[in-house]
RNA sequence: UGGGGUGUAGCCAAGCGGUAAGGCAGCGGACUUUGGAUCCGCCAUCGGAGGUUCGAAUCCUCCCACCCCAGCCA
């Protein structure tokens, strides 16, 4: 009733005060305008859910555009993916899916416009001429020799470049504005450049094609938005974007920019994530490891936790690295509620009741969710050959670790209290290799009729029943926080972390979890939420991936006791 | 170096002249058939230095640090 809601952030204020003020007639009109030239990532669901969610907040609309401007990167795969993880997330742009490339024409007759305005020409220098001519932070540009020519010789080469009279590279159609300017961006930038190249949606219809900087602000005014949400990195291109849509006098967006999302341990760079598929560095697009949309979906992430992390996260114009624990959070939380719990054992070490009866099979009452009792209980087979997890006993017990050891008795979760009798190891290794216990009759179920207390609780399965399944842990793919903090002379993927997978493939699954779904999410108890590989998969043969580990305050007493 | 930005706790982030929200992490404690979950409590004087003001994280001045810009990429 009285919570802080904290959503204000600097362009709520902006669009609050555009509505006070009736600057676009109480419209909000937002887009999100990716490049189909690579894979959706975490830091794109940032962009994805403040435009779609500022369209939503205030009523509005918010467009998904596809800005396809450049045929030399640019492919149908992308687009596609890039449709499936926007509506993946959980957003719809209805009817308003538009491609930059469907306003080549509006966009060449505004180009004819500033040419007859005289504020744009055709010029004729090389690119390393250009960039000569551009000057530098301090010096100041020169202009073009060709900047003065007259508005039909520009008109005249302008249409002449379009109808592919001129080689690659050897024109281009440049605003004329400002060789001196302190922004380089406003030195006579370009605005169409020749390449003849067929593009994945207009084929071969035009070789010519325009840059960013006159193609966004343009889209963005033709499809009358009214709030276009940018990065950082752009705010050194606002001047041109407004000196565009000034000379055209048409539609004129307020361009806002924001701190697009860094996550710790992880990179975010469409080059290099593309960089690591094509080194193999990890299994494709969709590695369970990688940033991507895809990879987190197939890690086992939901769309919601994604969107509640773009929400805590904020959004403001400081450089930051947000750390992946507070991702990770945002799927524990969601997933405690909602996942159905299993005991699957990932190491196993065999566990003999030596007063079991040999043949005997009991079916167990287990809870399904203690978060949610409508989903009901199931049955758990328990007899006398069981498995519990290797981590789950110490000969040596340390300080504070009160799980099984030699004499001591623990619970098995909705079993019995078991007692640690005696230790069979490998003759050679000295390996433990299976424990003779003894159980409570009298403590089915897990409880006990005497009030004795019991320090450590295991899950567990029983040998005969449960089946193998495969399961994949993951860790950061890179050690360091930044992963683009390196040494001189090596990059980032000297920091590519090379335990971040590691493969079991012998685990113990109780037989519950036989027939699960590709895609369906479980929490294995004590261990972490896992998911059914949508890929690897087999009736035969599962893979689990984990998605997150459980909190595990043993884990960190542990570490502190190493040291 | 010219220009454009940013600096609030370990990590994000509110704050808009009236005496530092919230989340995550951390620490302590309660409860617990997941060392899970849940619940309580603790945890900052705002990059630095001056100044204006009864009063400054908020206004002014200077300084420092970091990010972006010299693609016919976006």
């Amino acid at each position: 009733m009285n919570k802080p809601e904290t959503k204000s952030n600097f362009i709520r204020d902006i669009i609050d005060d555009d509505l006070k003020t009736n600057k676009y007639k109480g419209r909000v009109h937002t887009r999100f305008p990716p490049e189909p030239n690579g894979y959706l990532h975490i830091g794109h669901a940032k962009s994805i859910c403040l435009n779609f969610g500022l369209a939503a907040d205030y009523k509005g609309l918010c467009n998904l555009r596809f800005d396809d401007t450049n045929p030399e990167t640019e492919e149908m795969e992308y687009v596609e993916s890039i449709k499936g993880d926007v509506r993946w997330l959980g957003f719809d742009w209805e009817d308003r899916l538009y491609h930059a490339s469907d306003y080549f024409e509006q966009l060449y007759n505004f180009a004819v416009e500033l040419v007859k305005k005289g504020k744009a020409y055709v010029c004729d220098l090389s690119m390393d001429e250009i960039r000569e001519y551009r000057g530098t932070l301090t010096k100041p540009g020169k202009e073009s020799p060709y900047r003065n020519r007259s508005v039909e010789e520009n008109l005249d080469l302008l249409e002449r470049m379009k109808a592919g009279e001129f080689e690659d590279g050897s024109r281009v159609l440049r605003a004329k504005i400002d060789m001196a300017s302190s922004n380089l961006l406003m030195r006579d930038p370009t605005l169409y450049r020749i390449r003849k190249k067929s593009h994945y949606r207009t084929g071969d219809a035009w070789c010519i094609y325009p840059t960013y900087d006159f193609t966004h602000c343009l889209s963005d005014s033709i499809e009358g938005i009214t709030h276009s949400i940018c990065t950082l990195e752009f705010e050194n291109n606002r001047p041109l974007y407004d000196w565009i849509l000034d000379e055209l006098k048409v539609h004129h967006p307020q361009q806002i920019e924001f701190a697009r999302l860094n996550l710790s341990h992880t990179i975010m760079s469409k080059r290099r994530l593309l960089e690591l598929v094509e080194e193999k560095h990890v299994s494709g697009w969709d590695d369970p490891r990688m940033p991507t949309l895809s990879g987190l979906r197939r890690r086992g992430y939901t769309p919601e936790s994604i969107r509640q992390f773009c929400d805590i996260i904020g959004v403001a114009k400081a450089n930051s690295i947000v750390d992946l624990v507070q991702l990770e959070n945002c799927v524990r939380e969601e997933l405690n509620k909602t996942t159905q719990r299993v005991m699957v054992v990932l190491r196993p070490l065999k566990v003999v009741i030596v007063n079991y009866p040999e043949d005997k099979t009991e079916e167990l009452d287990a809870v399904n969710n203690p978060e949610d009792p409508s989903m009901g209980t199931r049955k758990v087979p328990f007899s006398r050959v069981l498995y519990i997890e290797q981590d789950d006993f110490h000969e040596e017990p340390p300080k504070k670790f009160f799980r099984l050891a030699p004499g001591r008795e623990v619970r098995l979760r909705y079993a019995y209290f078991i007692t640690c009798e005696d230790v069979i190891k490998d003759k050679k290794t000295g390996e433990v290799v299976e424990l003779h216990c003894r159980y409570d009759p009298a403590t089915r179920g897990g409880g006990s009729p005497d009030g004795r207390r019991v320090k450590g609780t295991l899950h567990w399965v029983s040998a005969n029943h449960a089946f193998d399944v495969e399961v994949r842990l993951y860790d950061h793919l890179f050690t360091k926080r930044d992963p683009s903090d390196v040494e001189e002379g090596t990059d980032y993927k000297s920091n590519l972390n090379p335990k971040s997978l590691e493969t079991l493939t012998s685990c113990k699954a109780e037989p519950s979890l036989k027939g699960a779904e590709p895609g369906s999410r479980y929490q294995f108890e004590r261990l972490g939420y896992f998911c059914v590989d949508t890929s690897d998969s087999t009736a035969e043969k599962p893979v689990f991936n984990r998605t997150v580990s459980l909190r595990d305050t043993w884990a960190k007493i542990s570490k502190t006791i190493d040291k």
